[in-house]
DNA sequence: CGTACGTTTGATCTTTCTCAATAATGGTGG
DNA sequence: CCACCATTATTGAGAAAGATCAAACGTACG
């Protein structure tokens, strides 16, 4: 379950919903060079201000995407899952413009930048692969703006629920029962721009109201719709239901 | 000066920012065919779920991304300057996920789908340079978050001046004197998640003190260190300085 | 078994919102 | 060119969501 060859294909299967692969790309793909680490929580897998050698795959473990203010304040931008490449970003671009550090223990497989460069523009349809997985990150860091912008606390909590929710039964890593939400309240705060102690109380609130089940990090969601109403989610922006056309 | 070849030209000149393009590349980007079309204030250029058909590039006037909450409130995500190719997103995704409405009164090329698809993966320089694009674009949104999400009212109007007067000047749009704002206070508001009667308050605590000065639409900032200080702004994440290593 | 971290709760305070009214401004038709 | 109308900006008073401060409680791990 843990072997690089199985984050890999996880990759090419995220990469295979926007983009017809040949065998060849999916072999190239696949014989990708890479170096194994495993590191702790906590951990940077990248800093603002790096200038990028390499992309990190998550083969196990979770991670975000942070950034802080020059008052100290940190905001959470994206979380990532086990199977995401975490810098494409980096590496068409000189210069890291965020960080992203560990939400715990993970293994990764970093992957050297010009490899998968030279793949992106030598193989039409993975070039198309990646940019098509961007631009979904991009319309998942729209919605998280409208999240942060225009939502009440209430709202807001529920919503990234719903999103992770979504996001983790697609990768077949939450069953319709629930999932273990691997981020403690005070980054769950930090995601959702409000203070730990008042994300404690919707949470409270949600649970109180019956819209969600808490034992410890695992959450179980009773009445999706519900929930869905009070978060105001549509998994549109996931775009998850696009398939690439067949061959 | 707003002639479809000048925007073409803009355009080309952001490409060129982050990859070698060469005198074919150049060729064949301003041969792309188009549609000119003059477009009144408030117009959509996309509206969320289209499946598109065509880039505009914006060639005169001002646009923004918007999305609606569930409960109807508006988030406006980003600005679109003249030059901009407004949906590079939609061309390599099925449906929009996000709507494109005009600030002012715009001239716009529209390019066909499959013309600038293919440039972008025949031509590995275009390739690279329209992915450097978006992935620029996905940063500026990332510091949206941030403003957003963690930084007060007074911090958030005026990290978003000084994103407008960087951005403006990098495109010879605003010269160190100042600039005009293309947005009502209302749309600010929509931009930075606060309310109009907020924003208009902010805007008259930053002019009372010092930090800005307004005549209608028109903001200069006589300090612009202090203004800078009170933002917390830092020009790193717009990737103005990235220029394509010679070739 | 104790220590550090995360969660929960209460009391109080502040920022920002809401509602409402007034004043500018710009655009339009006569 | 002027008067009118719609939109935008400005101001005040009161309300509310969420922040802050502080303390107690759990739980996991070394």
């Amino acid at each position: 379950m843990t072997s690089p060859e199985y984050a890999f294909a996880s990759l090419l299967r995220q990469l295979e919903r926007h983009s017809v692969l040949s065998a060849e790309d999916r072999q190239s793909l696949l014989a990708l060079p890479y170096r194994l680490r495993r590191l702790d929580l906590g951990s940077y897998l990248v800093r603002e201000g790096d200038e990028p050698t390499h992309c990190s795959v998550l083969i196990s473990g979770y991670a975000f995407r942070q950034k802080l203010t020059g008052a100290g304040a940190r905001q959470i931008l994206a979380v990532c899952l086990p199977g995401d490449a975490v810098d494409l970003q980096n590496i068409f671009l000189d210069v890291s413009d965020h960080s992203v550090q560990l939400l715990t223990r993970c293994d990764v497989a970093d992957v050297p930048r010009e490899a998968l460069q030279e793949l992106a523009l030598t193989r039409p349809a993975i070039g198309t692969a990646i940019i098509a997985f961007t631009l979904v990150e991009a319309s998942i860091l729209r919605e998280w703006v409208v999240n942060v912008g225009r939502r009440d606390a209430r709202a807001r909590v529920a919503h990234i629920l719903c999103e992770f929710a979504v996001r983790l039964e697609a990768r077949e890593l939450a069953t319709g029962e629930g999932f273990e939400l691997p981020m403690t309240q005070e980054q769950l705060a930090d995601a959702t721009g409000l203070t730990p102690v008042h994300v404690n109380r919707v949470l409270m609130g949600l649970a109180r109201d019956g819209l969600i089940e808490r034992h410890r990090r695992s959450v179980a969601i009773p009445d999706w719709e519900a929930l869905r109403r009070v978060a105001g989610f549509s998994e549109l922006y996931l775009h998850l239901d696009q398939v690439a056309a067949a061959a």
